[in-house]
RNA sequence: GCUGCUAAGAGUGGUA
């Protein structure tokens, strides 16, 4: 079963393999096996990643029917489908069935729907709900704050995005090399390369390792300014660095 | 084809 399992969600990684993880399914079943919680949930995810959020719907009702109870990752699982389609709504009204089921919202349901928010550029919604979350008793972790800091970064909220990064420090929370880029990048795409460096520093002080995304944001950043010598500058130390 | 290696969340820029 776990064997069946881990085929299936590997078809599930590449779109042109959905075919092959339902061929995979069958065959399961074709060998009385019953599709456990695991089972449904890594085939549901391959449909709602790959735009095919009606047949992860439905398994969810054959689901429900054979009575294998969805759990919380399920339920987040097609979250992130009505999510990729925009439906923010569906969503959240999705989420209320879950919590009439007696699940509670966890840290990857409001992730989810903060960061639809942020990348439609409605970061201040993303925080009302982010407040409404840390009002439930929820714990933000360094995922979440990045994801807010990356939505006001790329609103060119600069001093909002500064904020929630001091607020996690003050919270014990670490920012780590994703949230350093996060704030890099916006910080290049405002123009301001000089602070941009300067973090980019401040961040190797504190033992983060730049990686090859942090290098091509700051490369990025000097680029826009036509400062070649610089972004050469770093190319070459990313190279050596490896 | 790019970054695969067992179910859910975050970052850059890409070429056909």
């Amino acid at each position: 079963q776990t064997a069946y399992n881990i085929l299936i969600s590997g078809c599930c990684k590449h779109d042109r393999n959905l075919g092959r993880a339902h061929e995979i399914w069958k065959e399961m079943i074709g060998n009385n096996l019953v599709p456990d919680v695991f089972n449904y949930t890594s085939l549901m995810k391959g449909y709602c990643k790959f735009g095919q959020l009606e047949k992860a719907l439905e398994l969810f009702k054959n689901m429900v029917e054979a009575g294998v109870l969805p759990n919380a990752v399920t339920y987040s699982v097609v979250v992130a489908g009505y999510c990729e389609e925009g439906r923010i709504d569906k969503a959240d009204e999705f989420l209320n069935e879950m919590e009439d089921q007696g699940i509670v919202r966890n840290l990857f349901t409001y992730s989810l729907l903060i960061n639809k928010l942020c990348k439609e550029r409605k970061s201040e919604e993303a925080n009302e709900l982010f407040i409404l979350m840390l009002k439930r008793g929820l714990v933000p972790d360094v995922v979440i704050y990045s994801t807010l800091i990356d939505g006001y970064a790329k609103e060119s909220n600069l001093s909002q995005a500064f904020e929630l990064y001091e607020k996690m420090s003050n919270d014990g929370i670490t920012p780590n090399t994703i949230t350093y880029t996060n704030l890099i990048c916006g910080l290049c795409n405002s123009r301001k390369i000089n602070e941009a460096s300067e973090l980019f520093k401040k961040m190797n002080l504190k033992g983060l390792v730049p990686d090859k995304i942090s290098y091509t944001t700051i490369m990025a950043g000097f680029c826009k300014i036509g400062d070649m010598k610089n972004a050469q500058g770093l190319f070459t130390e990313m190279k050596q660095k490896g």
